[in-house]
DNA sequence: AAGACGAAAGTGGTTGA
DNA sequence: TCAACAACTTTCGTCTT
């Protein structure tokens, strides 16, 4: 309890190791830590301190349930499972006479198969062991984590699950979800870190999408900037700056057709040259996923249309 | 030597008949 | 279901710093 008021203080009192500004903003959605004048990410995980919910038996998904508000999601039984005690004995004590004791057996026995005995339970207590490795993995918020989660209940519930692979569903449902909160993941990164092809998590989602009536739109190149950009260790002037010539290429129809990744790299690159703290095509490239060649057409149009000189 | 450039051929996904 | 199509990738030779 203390422990936890501590931390906080400590957090709280952080300061920018790069130029000892103490001007930090917390950034949730994200969930990071950045520093306002360099823009510096300090701490990527501020927002997920919380324990592992990983569950790989009814056992211990009662174990870690308990009573604790809110509801969860990403547990199979949203933690609000119910025990019969093994005891024999009643609220103060007393053991059960045998008459009422049968009665308990039967009781127990039906507990447990309404529980966890059926398939779509164990599924999904699978499923949310993936998603929680998963999530991990992407440093994903919690929020997105629960979204995700919620997701997956509703497929699970309108029986989208049979005959599909519950990691590329799992998949799907975190694509899903970094979409609808703004923070879109490429398809390839969610496939790198899994063994699922990005053509299955696209066909899946696609498909839950569909059943599910979600209404995401198409990623604008805003929504990969600031993301790319911490990767790439960028201030926040060049984060700013590459949202301007999106947000002015958007106005000249630049972006039509075109990919938006490879929009945002070329944006960044524009935007660090100007800066001048450049960084290579390659760099870029990498931390977003296209190549280089994608970068040069995109920003060489970028530059045409927007009359931007650049110079080294 | 490293980065930027651009041509040309290849690949995977979308679209419309 | 198939072919046409645009976006993007791969590859590679050349130029610039």
């Amino acid at each position: 309890m203390n422990k936890d008021k501590i931390e906080n203080k400590i957090e709280y009192r952080k300061k920018c190791p790069e130029c000892g500004n103490e001007n930090l903003s917390k950034d949730y959605e994200r969930a990071e830590l950045v520093c306002r004048k360099c823009g510096l990410v300090i701490d990527e995980e501020i927002a997920d301190h919380g324990p592992e919910w990983r569950a790989f038996n009814n056992e211990q998904v009662e174990k870690r349930a308990r009573a604790g508000p809110p509801t969860k999601y990403t547990l199979h039984d949203k933690g609000l499972s119910t025990t019969i005690g093994w005891k024999n004995r009643d609220a103060y004590g007393k053991s059960i006479p045998s008459k009422q004791r049968s009665q308990l057996y039967r009781l127990r026995k039906w507990h447990r198969r309404t529980m966890a005995g059926n398939s779509n339970q164990r599924n999904l207590i699978h499923a949310f062991a993936e998603l929680s490795k998963i999530s991990s993995q992407l440093n994903l918020p919690r929020s997105i984590r629960e979204q995700s989660g919620m997701l997956y209940r509703k497929a699970s519930k309108k029986n989208l699950i049979r005959g599909r692979s519950v990691e590329a569903l799992v998949l799907a449902c975190i694509y899903a979800a970094c979409r609808m909160a703004g923070l879109p993941r490429t398809l390839d990164e969610l496939s790198d870190i899994s063994n699922v092809k990005r053509k299955d998590i696209g066909r899946t989602y696609r498909f839950i999408s569909k059943k599910l009536k979600l209404k995401i739109n198409v990623p604008t190149p805003q929504t990969f900037v600031s993301r790319f950009c911490n990767a790439l260790k960028l201030s926040y002037d060049v984060k700013k700056k590459a949202n301007e010539i999106i947000k002015e290429s958007i106005r000249n129809e630049l972006t039509s057709g075109r990919g938006p990744v490879g929009f945002a790299a070329a944006a960044i690159y524009i935007a660090t040259v100007l800066n001048k703290e450049k960084r290579t095509q390659r760099q870029i490239a990498d931390v977003a996923g296209v190549t280089e060649v994608t970068i040069r057409n995109r920003y060489k149009e970028i530059a045409k249309k927007l009359s931007i000189n650049i110079q080294p």
